[in-house]
DNA sequence: CGCCTTTGACCCGCGC
DNA sequence: GCGCGGGTCAAAGGCG
């Protein structure tokens, strides 16, 4: 399939809007991500991929949580775990986690990031990395992990929207070409198609 | 020189 | 209170 040229070389495209999910796989997610934090979406698409990365985005959960204070909020957690991002008190935040089939760690979703911290995490083999976005005032995280069970699985996770558009779109706007049905470049507000 | 990654330390909440 | 697990900080070093 062709799209226009990335402005990034060394990274693949940016990956679809969150909207997307495969009910094959979303099950042992879904062992840790509790079904009450996270608006499940029905949609799908397969067969996202291109030549250098193997690439194949699978599905997608997201939520917005509004944080009762401190620096781990209670209500960002579920029981059972302490999964999630650090809040300010009163702060809401927009997450979405998807898993990509990827032979690559890091893929660059038109964003600069970066990274403020790794982890091991427990039961699994794979670290865990933490990522900022590198614009001025822009406080949007990104974790990314391998999937424990399936290490061809990258699960990514981000929080907050951008408060500034992507460098790709930019790029894309200058373009008069088609984007794949269902795509959103429209990066500052991510989560639009969700919140409405 | 500026920006990035690395990595150990630190902080915080939770369970026991 | 203590230990554990997860998230963040910040110093140090690398790279273009």
């Amino acid at each position: 399939m062709e799209y226009p040229a990335n402005p990034n070389p060394k990274s693949p495209l940016p990956p679809p809007p969150p909207q997307y999910f495969d009910q094959n796989i979303l099950d042992p997610f879904l062992e840790e991500f509790q079904l009450s934090d996270y608006f499940m979406l029905d949609a799908h698409i397969d067969g996202f991929a291109n030549d250098s990365t193997n690439s194949e985005h699978s599905m997608v959960l997201s939520e917005q949580v509004v944080s009762g204070g401190g620096a781990t909020p209670r209500n960002a957690r579920s029981n059972k775990s302490r999964r999630g991002f650090k809040k300010e008190k009163g702060e809401v935040r927009h997450r979405v986690a998807f898993t990509t089939k990827s032979d690559l760690d890091i893929m660059d979703d038109g964003f600069k990031w970066r990274k403020y911290g790794k982890k091991s995490v427990k039961n699994s083999p794979n670290p865990r990395n933490y990522y900022k976005c590198s614009s001025g005032g822009c406080n949007v995280k990104k974790r990314v992990e391998r999937d424990r069970e399936d290490s061809r699985y990258v699960i990514t996770t981000y929080e907050g929207v951008h408060n500034h558009e992507s460098p790709c779109v930019v790029y894309y706007n200058q373009m008069p070409l088609m984007v794949p049905d269902g795509w959103t470049l429209q990066a500052s507000s991510p989560l639009h198609s969700l919140s409405n």
